[in-house]
DNA sequence: AAAACATTTAGATGAAGTTCTAAATAATTC
DNA sequence: GAATTATTTAGAACTTCATCTAAATGTTTT
């Protein structure tokens, strides 16, 4: 974990889209993967990203694996993001 | 600009590094580059990064050229999380 | 158990990124 | 104006990354 890998998740724009299509609830691979002109191994890859900087949380159920928006990471750069305006936050 | 340069530029630790030193004032490239083991052209070249991304500003005062943090463009980054968090925000 | 479906893994390719050395630019000092 | 100092630019080496095709894994349906 840590800022490393989130923010190298969210400087991909296919990534970041992906997570903003995650706002309104879980979806499987495939659904996400229809919004892209891309095969499913390269959304499968993102989204292996994604879930490795914990910005997203996937769940097996039978055929299909849904994936879900995880935003707390998200408030750990909020966090170091405060920290740049003067709050000594101590993390590179 | 756009969220695509700044992500990218936040991307690298050294980069998020200088803008931590850049928080209790503007300094000069070579006062930047003394807290790293690089060369000074490595750290000319993040720089760059940074100023494309707008994340910093550069003034030249004779031999030197002191660079000094923009935090304006970090709120676009916390806009964009917190339309993550459903406020419906457009951007990708 | 074979066929069909959903997704991932492996391996390859080309593009982008980090870092270096060496040379260039620009301002200052002797 | 030549030498010195601060920083950038150019070009090369090596690494990381996004994407693809093809094959593998695992689940469901017939």
């Amino acid at each position: 974990m840590g800022f490393q890998e989130t923010f190298k998740a969210l400087s991909d724009p296919t990534r970041r889209e992906i997570l903003h299509i995650l706002r309104d609830g879980a979806k499987t691979a495939g659904e996400i993967g229809s919004h892209f002109a891309m095969t499913g191994a390269t959304i499968s890859h993102h989204l292996a990203v994604l879930r490795e900087a914990g910005l997203v949380t996937d769940d097996k159920r039978g055929k299909w694996i849904y994936y879900e928006l995880n935003l707390s990471v998200l408030d750990e750069i909020t966090g170091w993001i405060a920290g740049l305006r003067g709050e000594s936050s101590d993390e590179k």
